[in-house]
DNA sequence: TGGCAGGGTCATA
DNA sequence: TATGACCCTGCC
């Protein structure tokens, strides 16, 4: 589950302790505790909602054999049996963009800090469990603030981009919801119509979101780890990366992106 | 205490 | 196509 929530993919999971996390997702309160295989959940939410939690979680995929089959590439069976336990997490396309327009050059830590303000600022709270919650805001909500007001909650410059991608999403110039029926290449063009969205950010939310799992991410690190691994450690231009790993991983390139990154940030590097 | 890096993007030349 | 600026924070 520390995997899940702490690995870089969603911002809005705490940890209570080594085996029990607390996220948000939506409308929903997810207080989680992972015994062995299992996963035990607290909820604010109904039996309706299990499908929903399943989907979010991925829990329908067989992750044992997809390990099985990332194994196939031996030079990264080190990070596969690190990172055994991922799993990539279908979130909110809307929430997801807003979140990785804030992760440009930025740290994760501050990343979680940022979201967790707007959400306080912007969003409904919920209550639950003696604790209050807030949920992420709507597209009109970010849309409809100001730019000084958006800084407040210490994203920096990025508030700019904020705004304006939430205004053309709230607009339906970016139908976000539509993307994941369209191809990668078109969905992510589409995406990189919003300010603050470069080919990074795009994979990323299409990743985290839309289940496209053909997209490979570089980010500092999956830069480093794959010099490491392929290029004899030299500085290699990401637009080289992305074309090896394209042709070198295929479908699975989200996949491998995520397991490699949790490898990369903690391990390898550290 | 100051410099630097952090899941990059954008504007400029 | 290549470079530097950019908010803010935590770390060394």
């Amino acid at each position: 589950m520390g995997i899940i929530a702490e690995g870089g993919q969603a911002f809005r999971w705490n940890r209570i302790d080594c085996n029990r996390y607390v996220g948000v997702v939506d409308e929903l309160i997810l207080d989680v505790e992972q015994q062995a295989d299992m996963l035990i959940i607290d909820t604010n939410g109904t039996i309706e909602d299990i499908s929903k939690i399943k989907d979010y979680f991925d829990l329908d995929r067989d992750y044992h054999l997809l390990e099985k089959q990332l194994s196939e590439y031996e030079e990264i069976i080190p990070a596969v049996k690190f990172s055994s336990g991922s799993r990539i997490l279908h979130q909110d396309p809307w929430e997801t963009a807003i979140s990785f327009i804030i992760s440009a050059n930025n740290n994760i830590r501050n990343i979680k800090n940022t979201i967790e303000r707007i959400c306080m600022r912007y969003g409904s709270p919920i209550y639950f469990n003696g604790n209050v919650f807030y949920s992420f805001p709507t597209p009109s909500d970010l849309a409809n603030t100001c730019e000084d007001d958006l800084r407040e909650t210490k994203c920096g410059y990025r508030a700019k981009y904020i705004k304006e991608s939430a205004k053309m999403i709230a607009d339906g110039i970016v139908d976000i919801y539509e993307l994941k029926n369209v191809s990668t290449e078109e969905g992510r063009k589409e995406l990189m119509k919003l300010p603050g969205v470069g080919r990074k950010v795009a994979d990323c939310i299409m990743l985290f979101s839309m289940r496209k799992f053909d997209v490979f991410p570089i980010d500092i690190w999956i830069k480093r780890i794959m010099e490491h691994i392929y290029f004899d450690c030299k500085d290699t231009s990401i637009e080289k990366i992305q074309e090896f790993a394209h042709v070198k991983y295929g479908n699975l390139g989200g996949f491998v992106q995520q397991y490699l990154f949790h490898f990369g940030r903690l391990k390898y590097f550290s």
